[in-house]
RNA sequence: GGGCGCGUAGCUCAGGGGUAGAGCACUGUGUUCACACCGCAGGGGUCGCAGGUUCAAAUCCUGCCGCGCCCA
C-alpha cells in the first residue's frame, strides 16, 4: 500500500471498474427483493451544484446500503430536456451567430437543439460519476426519448378522453420575453418599490369623481368597471352609475362587489378583467366585458387608442400618466412596497394575458394522490412535509400545461378550419376523425417539462410497454429530493402515477435539507457565493465530500457547507488509510467470512462487541433516514474505538512472540477492518473498495458486492465489556494525573495502586505490561498504603491511585485540584440525596431510575471518601 | 394573514422528561517503528426569555423576543 492516501487515483480507478463489471446494474439478482429509486432528472443544461451533490450521495448512500444488504438494486438515472432552460440556450448561441430560431423554422431549429444536446449534454452525468454514483447509467433516460415520448404521447390523450385535460381561455401567465404561457410555479413573487397612482374617474351625468389607486397605470385602458364594497356607505349612492373612462372616452359601469376592500386606498378599485388575476374573476361575476390591451410582447395592442399603439408597458405607462395629469385625473402618487410577479427563468416581470391554453384538472387528479398519503401508502420523511404537500394539494388550481415553446412534446392535438378540436395518437388518426377533407392543423406549441417528469417513476422503466423492469420495480422505493419541487413534480407524479399505474410512484419521499453556504445564506449566481462541489472533489476527494454532506444531513435543518468539514472528513480518510498500512504491515488482511473469528482475548472480545454496536447503530439509523447518525457512528468507531483503543491494546500482541494470541488478534482485527470497510462503504465507496483489495490477495469479490454485518448488539460479551473499560479507564487516569502535574512527557514513573478486588487485580496482572506502555510508567505496584505529599493522585472505579514524584509536585496546586474534584462530587452527591429524599420521588419514578440513582449515590460517595483521604494525605 | 421550522460550548450542529454531547476552533504538550491530514491531556454552556405541567423540564404546554422558509 501507498504511504500517502491519494483520493484522485483511487477514484479515476474504481468507477470505471464498478461500471465495467457491470456492478450498478439493476436486475441481477432475480431472487432478492428489489429496491428501486429514480433520480431526480438533472435539466440537460445543469451541472453539478451543491444540492444536486447532496441528492445524489444521499441516493448512492441507500442505494449502496442496500445493494450490501442483498437487495436487487436498481437506481434509474437519466436526464430532463428542460424545455425553456434549453430552448435559451441554444436560441443564445443563435443569436450570437446572427440567426432567429423564427427565421430558420421549427425543423431547424430543433435539430440544433439535439446537436447541442448530443454535445453538450453529458456534462452533469459525468460530474455525477465522479460523486460515485452508482446509478445503472446503461439505462439512462431522456424525456425527451422516443418512449418516454410515447408514454407522454399515451397520458395526454388518455386524459383528453376521459376529459381531464382540456382546452380554455383563461388568464395565463405570460412571459413576455419568452412569450409563453408559464405555470404558476415557474412565478417569482418579489416585493419591489412601486407607486400607487390614485386617479379620479368622472362619473357621468354629474359632477362627481370616484378615485381608484392601481399599481399599474397603464391597464387603465383596459378597465372595464369600477367595483365598491356592497357594504360601503360612502358609494353606496353610486352603484349602477356610469365612469366616463379618461383617454379611452368609454362608458364603465360602478358595480358593488367584495372584492372592494374598505380599507384599501379610496376603498373603489378599478377593475381590469384582462389582466389580472382577480379582476378576472370580478368581471366574470358582474359580465364585465375583457379587455385585452396587450401583445403577445406586452406592448400595447389595437384595442387601445390609436396613440398609445405599439408601446411597451413602461413607455404607456410614462404616456398615460402624463395624459391624465394633464386632464386632472391623477390625484396623487404614493409610494408603496408591492409584489411584483417575475418569471423564474426569464426575470421579467410576468404579465397576466388571456390566451387559449391547454389544461389538466388537477383537481380531480390530486383526489387519490392525497388520499394515498393520507392512507399511509406515501411516507413523507421528514413527516411534516406532509403539511405542506396537503396544503397545496387541497387547495390546487388548473394546471397550464401548454408552452408557445418548439424544445419539448408537441401537443398531439389538430385543428379543423372551424376551430373544433382533433386529440389523436397521431395525425392519420385526426385525419379519420376529422373526415378526408378537412385541412387540419396541427398545435404548435409543447408541453411543460414537468407533464413528462411526471411520468418519470414508469416511463423510465419502460412504461407503457409492459416491461419486466415496471412488474418489478414499480412501485419504487423512496425518491431523495428537494423541498421545492414538491409541488412541481413530487405532487404530479403521485397523481399520475396513482392514474395510470394504479398505484403510488414511491414508499417514501426523502426530502433533504437546503445547502446553503457557510453563512448560512442561499448559494445564488449573483450573491457570487456558489460553492462548486467539484472543486472539492478535487481538493479533498469524492469520498469526504459525501461523507460530509451524509454526516450534516440532519432532518428539519439547512445545511451550512464549511470547507473546514469537508477537509477534517479527507483526514478521516487518511486515518483510516494508515491504520489499514498499520494493519498491512502486521500481518492483518480481510477474509471471506461475515461472522466473527472465535476469540478468547477480552480486547478482541470486547473490539467485535464494539462493531455489533456499531453496525446496528448505522443500520437502524438509515433504516430511519438519519444520514448523520449512521455518519456518526461509524466515524466515532472507526476513529475511537478501533485506532485510539484497539490498534494500541493489540500492539503489544502483535510485536511480540508469533502464537495463537497473535493469530487469533490479527484474525480479529482484519475481520473489523472488514466490518468497517462494509459499514463506511456507503458513504466513502472509493477509498473503501481500495482497501477492500488492498488487504486481500485471495479472491471474494468487490466490496461493492460484499454482505452487510449480520451482527448487533447482541454481540457484546459483559465480561470482556467491563475489562476494557476499565482498562481504558486507568490508563486515562494515570494519563491525565500525569498531565495535569505536568509530568514530562519522556518521564518514567512509578504507579501505586490501593486495590483489594480480586477480579480487578486479575486484570491487572494481565494488563500490566500493557498499562505500563500505555501510560508511560516504570513500574505499577499494589499498596495497601499511597504516599501523600510529593505524589499526584487519583481515583478511577473505585481504585486509588498515585504517582510519586518526590520535589516535583507543587502542594497547594495538587491540594486545589483535589478540592476541585470534591467539589464537584459533594454537587453530585448533595443533587443525588435531594432527589432520593424526595418521598415523591421514590413514590412516583420508575423503580430502575430509582434503583439506578441509589447505585449511582453509593459509588460517588466512595469516590469522595477517597478523595478526601487523598486530600488529608497531602496535609 | 395562513402554515412550517429554528434559537444548546467561540463556530457548525446532535440530543429530546431522570449524570449536558460531537466535530471544528482554542490551550498545554509530544515520548512510542500506522498516521503532525497525527498522538496525549485540557478549558469552555443558568440549553433565547417568562410562566405552567411534573417527584423531576434543555426536553412537554402557553406566551413573548429574535431568525428563516413556504403559501396568499
Amino acid at each position: 500500500m501507498d504511504k500517502h492516501y491519494n483520493p484522485a487515483e483511487i477514484e479515476q480507478k474504481w468507477f470505471p471498474h464498478w461500471e465495467e463489471t457491470g456492478a450498478f446494474k439493476g436486475g441481477q439478482r432475480p431472487g432478492a427483493e428489489p429496491y428501486c429509486i429514480v433520480i431526480p432528472p438533472p435539466n440537460v443544461t445543469g451541472s453539478l451544484h451543491v444540492g444536486h451533490a447532496l441528492n445524489n450521495t444521499l441516493q448512492d448512500i441507500l442505494c449502496r446500503f442496500e445493494r450490501l444488504r442483498g437487495k436487487d438494486v436498481l437506481w434509474q438515472p437519466g436526464v430532463d430536456h428542460a424545455g425553456i432552460a434549453t430552448q435559451m440556450v441554444v436560441e443564445r448561441q443563435l443569436a450570437a451567430e446572427g440567426l432567429d430560431r423564427r427565421e430558420m423554422g421549427r425543423e431547424a431549429f430543433l435539430e440544433r437543439v439535439w446537436q447541442w444536446k448530443e454535445e453538450s449534454g453529458g456534462t452533469i452525468v459525468n460530474q455525477l460519476k465522479r460523486l460515485g454514483s452508482s446509478a445503472d447509467w446503461s439505462r439512462s433516460r431522456f424525456t425527451m426519448d422516443e418512449g418516454l415520448s410515447q408514454a407522454v404521447l399515451k397520458v395526454f390523450v388518455h386524459y383528453y378522453r376521459e376529459g381531464l385535460i382540456y382546452r380554455d381561455k383563461r388568464l395565463v401567465n405570460w412571459d413576455p420575453k419568452f412569450r409563453t404561457a408559464i405555470s404558476d410555479l415557474e412565478v417569482e413573487p418579489r416585493e419591489v418599490d412601486g407607486f400607487f397612482w390614485h386617479f379620479a374617474y368622472p362619473i357621468d351625468g354629474t359632477d362627481e369623481t370616484i378615485t381608484v389607486a392601481t399599481t399599474r397605470p397603464e391597464t387603465m385602458l383596459g378597465d372595464s368597471g369600477v367595483a365598491v364594497h356592497p357594504d360601503d356607505e360612502r358609494y353606496t349612492h353610486l352603484i349602477g352609475k356610469q365612469v366616463r373612462l379618461p383617454l379611452t372616452d368609454r362608458l364603465i359601469p360602478i358595480i358593488a362587489d367584495e372584492h372592494a376592500d374598505p380599507e384599501q386606498g379610496s376603498g373603489a378599485v378599478k377593475i381590469t378583467p384582462a389582466h389580472d388575476f382577480n379582476d378576472f374573476e370580478v368581471g366574470k361575476r358582474h359580465d364585465l366585458p375583457q379587455i385585452n390591451i396587450f401583445d403577445a410582447h406586452a406592448a400595447i395592442n389595437d384595442q387601445a387608442p390609436e396613440k398609445y399603439r405599439g408601446l411597451s408597458r413602461e413607455e404607456a405607462r410614462k404616456v398615460v400618466v402624463a395624459d391624465l395629469d394633464a386632464l386632472g385625473v391623477l390625484v396623487k402618487i404614493e409610494p408603496k412596497r408591492i409584489m411584483m410577479p417575475y418569471g423564474d427563468r426569464s426575470g421579467v416581470v410576468i404579465e397576466p394575458w388571456l390566451t387559449d391554453q391547454w389544461y389538466v384538472d388537477a383537481k380531480t387528479l390530486a383526489e387519490p394522490a392525497i388520499r394515498a398519503v393520507r392512507e399511509g401508502k406515501t411516507r413523507f420523511v421528514p413527516e411534516n412535509w406532509t403539511k405542506t404537500y396537503y396544503q397545496w394539494m387541497d387547495n390546487i388550481q388548473p394546471w397550464c400545461i401548454s408552452r408557445q415553446l418548439w424544445w419539448g412534446h408537441q401537443i398531439p392535438a389538430w385543428y379543423g378550419p372551424d376551430g373544433s378540436i382533433y386529440v389523436a395518437f397521431t395525425e392519420a388518426e385526426a385525419q379519420a376523425e376529422a373526415g378526408p377533407d378537412v385541412a387540419l392543423t396541427r398545435d404548435p406549441d409543447v408541453l411543460d417539462t414537468w407533464f413528462s417528469s411526471a411520468l418519470w417513476p414508469f416511463s423510465t422503466l419502460g412504461w407503457p410497454d409492459e416491461t419486466p423492469e415496471v412488474q418489478r420495480f414499480y412501485p419504487t422505493a423512496t425518491l431523495v429530493t428537494a423541498f421545492d419541487i414538491i409541488f412541481f413534480w413530487v405532487a404530479r407524479m403521485m397523481m399520475a402515477g396513482l392514474h395510470f399505474m394504479d398505484e403510488v410512484p414511491f414508499r417514501n419521499v426523502y426530502i433533504t435539507s437546503l445547502v446553503r453556504d457557510e453563512k448560512g445564506e442561499k448559494m445564488s449566481k449573483s450573491k457570487g457565493n456558489v460553492i462548486d462541489p467539484l472543486d472539492f472533489i478535487n481538493q479533498y476527494g469524492a469520498d469526504a465530500l459525501r461523507f460530509t454532506m451524509a454526516s450534516l444531513e440532519t432532518q428539519g435543518r439547512d445545511i451550512k457547507l464549511a470547507e473546514s468539514r469537508v477537509e477534517g472528513y479527507r483526514n478521516f480518510g487518511t486515518k483510516l488509510w494508515n491504520a489499514a498500512r498499520f494493519c498491512e504491515m502486521n500481518g492483518i488482511g480481510g477474509s471471506a467470512d461475515i461472522l466473527p473469528p472465535k476469540a478468547d482475548l477480552a480486547v478482541n472480545r470486547w473490539i467485535i462487541g464494539e462493531v455489533g454496536k456499531t453496525a446496528q447503530a448505522v443500520t437502524q439509523s438509515l433504516d430511519a433516514f438519519r444520514f448523520d447518525g449512521a455518519a456518526n457512528a461509524i466515524y466515532h468507531f472507526t476513529w475511537g474505538s478501533f485506532c485510539d483503543w484497539y490498534l494500541e491494546l493489540i500492539k503489544p500482541v502483535l510485536l511480540g512472540d508469533d502464537g495463537p494470541e497473535k493469530d487469533e488478534t490479527r484474525a480479529v482485527a482484519g475481520w473489523v477492518l472488514d466490518q468497517i470497510l462494509v459499514l463506511l462503504h456507503p458513504f466513502m465507496p472509493f477509498i473503501t473498495e481500495e482497501l477492500w483489495h488492498g488487504l486481500f490477495a485471495g479472491e471474494r469479490g468487490d466490496l461493492i458486492n460484499a454482505r452487510w454485518p449480520t451482527i448487533g448488539a447482541d454481540a457484546v460479551d459483559q465480561a470482556a465489556f467491563a475489562e476494557i473499560n476499565w482498562l481504558i479507564s486507568l490508563i486515562s487516569a494515570i494519563r491525565s494525573a500525569r498531565s495535569e502535574a505536568n509530568v514530562p512527557a519522556g518521564a518514567k514513573l512509578q504507579v501505586l495502586l490501593q486495590e483489594k478486588d480480586a477480579r480487578k487485580l486479575s486484570w491487572l496482572g494481565r494488563h500490566r505490561d500493557l498499562i505500563m506502555r500505555m501510560s508511560r510508567l516504570a513500574d505499577i505496584a499494589i499498596s495497601d498504603e499511597l504516599p501523600g505529599k510529593g505524589a499526584v493522585q487519583f481515583i478511577v472505579e473505585g481504585t486509588s491511585g498515585a504517582i510519586p514524584l518526590e520535589g516535583v509536585i507543587d502542594i497547594a496546586e495538587e491540594t486545589a485540584r483535589l478540592a476541585k474534584a470534591i467539589a464537584k462530587i459533594e454537587g453530585e452527591i448533595k443533587a443525588l440525596s435531594g432527589r432520593l429524599s424526595n418521598e415523591k420521588f421514590v413514590a412516583n419514578a420508575p423503580p430502575e431510575v430509582v434503583t439506578e440513582a441509589r447505585a449511582r449515590l453509593e459509588q460517588e460517595r466512595e469516590t469522595l471518601d477517597k478523595l478526601r483521604a487523598a486530600k488529608n494525605r497531602l496535609a
